[in-house]
RNA sequence: CCCCCCGUAGCACAAUGGAUAGUGCAGGGCUCUUCUAAGGCCUUGAUGUGGGUUCGAUUCCUACCGGGGGGACCA
């Protein structure tokens, strides 16, 4: 990519060992990329920061790299860098030859057999806007590291057995009024509509609630997995479940053992416990409570060594805001297990806003509304859109009185539009004969169209390392607005023959840059609107 | 009481310690005889409060003020 041929530079004229970090300028008039090195350089030269840009960029601008035109030393002491028209006409034949692998990336090995869990919600009801949150982060971000060259399993993990699973059976028990309701049971609609539906088999397992819970649980499943790949276009290689693939299999004792066998536990008033404060939790956690119960926490970390047995090398887990006392002791489990690579994310809570007040919910009492129901009010893309836009620790408000209104004028249309019409310019521009002459891209529009097409590596590079994929919807409003502008001033039909198809490359690079960011971000591509 | 996250314009969100704090929506004004006006151009408007570190702080530290979420041998 062409900032890391611009980055090379900085660092062949900057004493060796120095830490460059490129930004691009928001006003395009102090160049493409910018950097602040010589800040830090000056504490140790002891010089002004504004002498060292100057020596640094009269180094770079004499070496003639053909990367560059020329880079600027700018008050107080950054470096500006413009990149050389040439350069910039080169990387579009780059993205024509690469077509929907311009973006691609190495800067994750392809012998990194990562696995990103995430959603896993349990199968007690239907999806709430967190759940989804994270399912469009997970989604995104499996799709990001794939782009970069890692092996990515996507995981939802099943909570399939267990007291969740029994208290949704006496849910459904207490609802045909074969046991006393009370506060701790499930009481959404979705409850007493199952347990209408299946009369004869909630009378049938009264006796044995866990059971009942186990096939209504079936069911809801299979509702959470339309609402995820059929409406919000979200897809798992594996639905691991805890009871068939965990507790079944003996990784729960196995587990347990390989604890026992590092010496990590101890027994304390009946049940077995875990030093996960020496991994630094801020307590230890109990694996086998005094009644003799694996504790979730232990099926978890079981689960954890099943996933380590199965090759994977990382693994990344994405998480609710209720789960933020859990990544400690979780943390402590994976590197026990030995899957010492182990990240977990957490995103922050999704407020529901209605009539101008805060609406509150409660998976438990029923009173939400479902991840379904907004996809299917706002559409996929414009939920995704919506979603992706804020950073996962940033708390986000949802208003569903503008949901709706807001679905015809989210961002992603603009971008879609974008999309195009780029090609509704291919269609009519025809075939045009000959060879593109690239160097007659010189108007501003042109050059910044092109700028911003060629930023895609780098903007899916960056997200790979750092998992913040927001940015990639920022990318996709800013691409947007240069082929808009674009479009605006310059044309394609009509012109010079030469200056015709020139620009039409361009066109047929912004359409494979679109398409590239679009499969990343999951979106779709639409051809009219 | 302790821990974590957040506080940026009327609203929803951005901003690897950098330059004149960006974007969308809402508000005001222009703009379709040329490839789709879901567009373009111009414009109004913001960093919760007080200290500190720094050449430079929305960003780091600290105290406070708001908001959210955690703190079970539940999941």
């Amino acid at each position: 990519m062409l900032r890391d041929e611009v980055l090379k530079l900085v660092q062949k004229h900057a004493p060796k060992g120095t830490a460059v970090t490129l930004s691009v300028p928001e006003d395009a008039r102090l160049g493409h990329y910018s950097t602040n090195v010589a800040f830090a350089l000056s504490k140790i030269e002891k010089k002004s920061p504004l002498e060292i840009a100057e020596r640094i960029a009269s180094d770079v601008t004499s070496s003639k790299s053909p990367a560059i035109s020329r880079a600027v030393a700018a008050a107080p002491g950054f470096i500006n860098f413009f990149l050389a028209p040439k350069a910039l006409h080169e990387e579009l034949n780059a993205i024509a030859k690469a077509k929907k692998n311009y973006g691609r990336s190495k800067v994750k090995s392809s012998k990194l057999k990562v696995q990103v869990e995430f959603v896993s919600a349990n199968p007690t009801g239907p999806l709430t806007l967190a759940n989804g949150r994270g399912g469009f982060l997970g989604d995104v971000l499996a799709n990001v590291l794939e782009n970069a060259g890692a092996a990515v399993e996507r995981e939802y993990y099943v909570n399939d057995t267990g007291n969740q699973i029994f208290t949704l059976g006496k849910s459904l028990l207490a609802s045909l009024g074969f046991v006393p309701d009370d506060e701790t049971l499930y009481k959404g609609e979705y409850v007493s509509e199952w347990a209408a539906k299946h009369k004869k088999d909630v009378e049938k397992m009264r006796k044995d609630p866990a059971k009942l819970g186990e096939k209504a649980a079936g069911d809801f499943l299979k509702l959470i997995k339309r609402a995820l790949e059929k409406e919000a276009h979200i897809k798992f290689d594996r639905y691991t479940s805890e009871k068939k693939n965990i507790h079944a299999k003996g990784y729960v004792k196995k587990a347990l053992a390989l604890f026992k066998k590092k010496g990590v536990t101890y027994e304390k008033e009946g049940a077995t416990w875990l030093k996960t404060t020496a991994e630094g939790d801020d307590k230890d956690r109990v694996l086998v409570t005094g009644g003799g119960f694996p504790t979730y926490f232990l099926a978890d970390a079981g689960h954890y060594l099943e996933t380590k047995e199965r090759g994977f090398k990382a693994k990344i887990n994405i998480l609710g805001p209720d789960h933020y006392g859990y990544v400690a002791r979780i943390q402590a489990a994976a590197k026990l297990v030995g899957l010492a690579n182990s990240k977990v994310l957490i995103t922050q809570a999704v407020r529901l806003i209605r009539g101008g007040a805060e609406v509150k919910m409660s998976k438990r009492k029923g009173n939400f509304v479902t991840f379904e129901e907004v996809v299917e009010e706002v559409g996929a893309d414009a939920a995704r859109f919506f979603f992706l836009s804020v950073a996962p620790e940033s708390h986000m408000d949802f208003n569903l009185d503008l949901a709706k209104e807001r679905s015809n004028k989210n961002p992603v249309y603009y971008a879609q539009y974008a999309y195009v019409r780029a090609k509704a310019v291919v269609a009519k521009a025809g075939k045009i004969a000959g060879k593109p002459d690239l160097s007659l891209l010189n108007t501003p529009d042109d050059a910044a169209l092109l700028f911003q097409l060629s930023r895609l590596p780098e903007v899916l590079a960056d997200a790979a390392n750092d998992y913040a994929v927001h940015r990639l919807t920022q990318y996709a409003s800013t691409l947007a607005r240069a082929f808009h502008t674009f479009y605006e001033k310059e044309h394609v039909v009509g012109e010079a023959p030469a200056l015709a198809a020139a620009r039409l490359a361009l066109v047929k690079g912004s359409i494979i840059v679109f398409e590239n960011l679009f499969r990343i971000l999951g979106i779709s591509a639409p051809s009219k609107m």
